[in-house]
DNA sequence: CTGAAAGCGCTTACAG
DNA sequence: CTGAAAGCGCTTACAG
């Protein structure tokens, strides 16, 4: 028999002549079946292939298990690790994923989230762009109800759940351990200030500072306000040429670390002899460089898996409006770019 | 007024006592709705944020506007470039993706073609995993009158339109440039045989020592079956431990050619004096090794765009069954790890 | 200019 | 044990 398109129900109950509440039954081991009916039902479909089509149950059921993801860019590896860690959590509960990345744009990320919100997602991953400053689009999707999580980038004034890891304690980390290993005169390369990890990432160094004794100047804090290897690199470059000291950066992530890193060895000065360099968000290109770099490696796969599993958590909790924030802990690994004992 | 959830056209239709045709009339423009119905109309669908609910239109146009993508691994900054260019391509003509990542696993792509298909996507993108080699849940998909389209890791005995890069002529290319930079006895890294990508790569490097008059030895090939980093690393020190002669190695991919490449310095040999290296499929870090790593640079962005726009035809035209193959090409990236000259 | 009805594929309360 | 009916949200051919 030549069919064209999936089988349904109504195709299964026409050749066997019998009406579709009794083959939909028949397919879910409803009891009250012949075990005649229900072999006959069930051989055919197997025939036939028959998959449930998804859209009319989500129609019927005002659920689609689909949950929507907004990511700021794929090609990062930490994101691309983070998606992993959603996807795995949501297929073994059921559920589909939709993503769509925001290229670090605010109009992207409005439009996408309303794409998903029509696509009727049961609930929404969300981490926000680098330019998004206006919450309004994120307003609308709470107020209609719909369960929405942050992951790694927060965002105040939204009360809703996150999971992010600690930027504070992270950067403090990075920051001690220069000092450790005898830098006293540390740059500290910061992102975007609108995004709240930038800042969080911030008060570590000067927290970490200031616990040493060691005096917090403004001069040493030179924001990177792209992130990119080549702004890094010009930054640094230009700190250089002052002449003023320094023997150790921080740098807010591993991009911008490594533009420092071409930076310093372009000025003819050894790492980490004259200059240790940390940096963050721990990838692969990391340990490949010349030195290695030291590096706060972000448990990307994990912050994905608790975020979908709180998300979905909350769309199948009665109660809505208790918010959570889950904060995964850093880690530093150290490298030959910092190790100078 | 306090509503759960999204607003239907039913709820307008209620608010302002007319019919729900009428309401989805005004909202698009029908002609023949007084301009007063229309303006109450799209007032309050503005004042509630009403979107179309693309679920019951799915169901009612047998069309879901998804596309979906099975993709081995997004962790691969390649294939991160590939859904971008799919992203992109698809959004712009009013389509959503939906991603689901085999991890290199059979089972786990034939599941994620059922999930797919259950959620009734227009059509299907797919690159298969390494281990794929029964091709029966992918003859279903063409069974079932689903468009389909390959891309990266051509399928064969699918007739099924796909796009590709020029493995045979990177390969050659690669092959090319190590024996004008005199290398004579070089080694061949090969990804698992299953793939047809590794069989075309491995057919380029045999032509152009045959081209060029050098043997072609069989011990000189030898297979990655992982492609990790380490696994190469091994299989490159163990050729060294031979004693053969060895002066250039083209790896079938990039992470293969950075594990060569720490078997060649570990042996205390000189890269490329002693022994000249070339990858394939440029990706960040091989700029960022030292040497910097010759390479064959994929266009992924571009591969994912073609097969968007190769599905997106397939789904909007009547006739069916004509199947294209479009094959991009590749560019050598000559850095230091290869010229000696 | 507007409305009632049917139908996309499915499930389930209600009858029998 | 089985079927007819209603309904999820939307559109559109058919009436009026």
């Amino acid at each position: 028999m030549m069919r064209s398109g999936q089988v349904t129900i109504k195709d299964i109950a026409k050749e066997l002549n019998i009406s579709c509440s009794t083959v939909s039954r028949a397919l879910k081991d409803f009891p009250g079946i012949s075990p005649a009916t229900k072999k006959a039902v069930t051989d055919l479909a197997d025939k036939y292939n028959y998959r449930p089509n998804a859209i009319a149950l989500s129609l019927r059921n005002q659920k689609t298990n689909v949950i929507g993801v907004i990511i700021p860019e794929t090609v990062h590896f930490f994101f691309s690790t983070v998606i992993s860690g959603i996807e795995d959590a949501a297929m073994k509960e059921g559920y589909n994923v939709m993503i769509c990345q925001s290229n670090e744009s605010y109009e992207r990320e409005a439009d996408s989230i309303d794409a998903l919100m029509g696509a009727r997602v049961d609930g929404l991953l969300v981490s926000i762009s680098r330019e998004t400053a206006d919450l309004d689009h994120l307003k609308k999707v709470k107020d209609e109800g719909t369960p929405m999580v942050f992951f790694d980038r927060l965002v105040e004034g939204m009360n809703a759940s996150s999971v992010i890891i600690d930027d504070y304690q992270g950067a403090y980390d990075a920051t001690e351990h220069l000092i450790e290993q005898d830098s006293k005169n540390i740059v500290h390369l910061t992102g975007p200030s609108n995004l709240i990890i930038g800042r969080k990432r911030k008060e570590g160094y000067i927290s970490a500072l200031e616990d040493h004794q060691i005096p917090v100047r403004e001069e040493y804090i030179v924001e990177c306000r792209k992130g990119t290897q080549e702004e890094a690199e010009q930054v640094m470059a230009k700190l250089l040429s002052t002449g003023m000291a320094i023997d150790g950066v921080f740098a807010s992530n591993d991009v911008a670390a490594l533009g420092a890193l071409m930076a310093v060895k372009k000025a003819g000065l050894k790492i980490p002899r004259d200059i240790a360099i940390v940096g963050f968000s721990n990838w692969q290109f990391s340990s490949l460089v010349e030195p290695g770099l030291t590096s706060i490696s972000q448990p990307g796969y994990e912050i994905g898996q608790q975020a979908a599993q709180l998300i979905l958590e909350e769309i199948n909790s009665k109660e809505k409006g208790k918010s959570q924030i889950k904060i995964l802990d850093t880690e530093l690994i150290v490298r030959g770019s910092s190790t100078r004992k």
